[in-house]
DNA sequence: TTAATTTAAGACCTAATGGTATTAAATAAA
DNA sequence: TTTATTTAATACCATTAGGTCTTAAATTAA
C-alpha cells in the first residue's frame, strides 16, 4: 500500500462524512463500525483532524464528530499532509538525502514529471466527488465483516 | 516517502551496481559506505536480492556483491516487488478492501488511471539508464557524511 | 595448512506503527 | 442535580521496521 493504514483510514473516514449530512454528529462508534476500524483507534485518529479544523466534534449525548469545513473545500491532499508532512510526495523515490533540481538524483527529473499526475489526483478533486459513491463499498465491508463474525462462531463450535 | 527505507536503500544499491563494471565484487561495507547506509543493515537488504537472482555474490577475500544480470534488464519494479509483493502498486490508495474494477472504492477509476503513470516509470526504464548519473548525488553524500562527522568532533570538544 | 578476508545467518536491540483499555471531562436530558 | 452519553487524553501492549553485533562458513593467498 501506498500509505499507512492510518492515512488510509482518515481518508475513508473524511469521505464517508463527506456523504453525511452537514454537520450533524456520527458517532465515533458507528463510524468504525461502519467502516470496520477498531474503534478506539478511530479515536487516536480523528484527533488530528479535529485539531486541523477539517473535523468538528461535541462531547456528552447526542454528541459525535462531523465534517467541520464543507466537502467541496477539502482534498485528499490536505488528509496526507496531517499526518505524514507536507512534502509526502516531494521527497526522493530512492530515499536519497537533499533531492532536488539542483543535486538530483539519476531519476529525479522524470520521477518528478510522473508525480505530478498523482498530486493533480490529491489536490483536484474535493471529497464531495467521492462521497456519493460510497455506499457499494460499505456494503461490501458490511459482507466481509459479516462472514469474519460467522466464521469465527463456527470456529467456536468445533 | 513513497517507499520504506529499505526499498529506498536496495533501489540506492542496484543503481549504484549498474555504474561498476559488470560482475566485479564489491564491498558491503564499502556499498554501505559510498551510499551512507548502516553497513549490517545492508547486508540484510543485500540478501533477498542475491536469492531473487538479480545480485550476485562471493565470499571470502576479493569477494563481495555484484548485478548478477545485465543492468538493462533490471526495472526498478523488480526491486520494489521483491521487498513489497507484486501488487504494491494495485492496492486501493484509501485502504478498502477488494477494491477492483467490480467492487470499487469511490476513487479507484480516477487512481488507477493516475497509477498506470506510476507503473509506467517502475517498469519502462532499466537500472542501466540511471547508472551513469548517480555520480553528483555520491559527492553530495560524501559531503553530507563528512560534514557530520566534523560536527559530531566538535560536539565532544565542548 | 594456516591466516586473513568476506559473506551468511541469526540473535538481539530500539523506535515507530497499529491497536487496546481506562479514566477524566463535557454535554444533555430527566 | 443526577445520570447517561460521548469525546479527550493518556497509558499501555503487540507487531513491524530499522539497525547493531556476533559467530559460522566460504574463499583466497601465503
Amino acid at each position: 500500500m501506498i500509505f499507512s493504514k492510518t492515512v488510509g483510514y482518515a481518508l475513508q473516514t473524511i469521505i464517508y462524512f463527506s456523504n453525511q449530512p452537514f454537520k450533524k454528529p456520527i458517532l465515533q462508534k458507528e463510524i468504525a463500525n461502519t467502516l470496520d476500524i477498531p474503534h478506539h483507534y478511530l479515536g487516536k485518529i480523528l484527533q488530528p483532524l479535529t485539531k486541523s479544523g477539517i473535523v468538528g466534534s461535541k462531547t456528552g449525548a447526542f454528541g459525535g464528530f462531523y465534517l467541520a469545513k464543507p466537502a467541496n473545500e477539502i482534498v485528499l491532499c490536505d488528509i496526507v499532509t496531517i499526518f505524514e508532512g507536507a512534502d509526502y510526495f516531494n521527497n526522493c523515490v530512492l530515499g536519497f538525502p537533499g533531492c532536488d533540481d539542483d543535486t538530483p538524483c539519476p531519476v529525479h527529473k522524470e520521477w518528478s514529471s510522473a508525480m505530478v499526475i498523482i498530486q493533480r489526483f490529491m489536490k483536484e478533486h474535493t471529497v464531495a466527488e467521492w462521497g456519493a459513491e460510497i455506499g457499494p463499498k460499505l456494503d461490501y465491508i458490511k459482507i466481509l465483516k459479516e462472514a469474519r463474525i460467522s466464521k469465527k462462531l463456527n470456529h467456536q463450535d468445533n
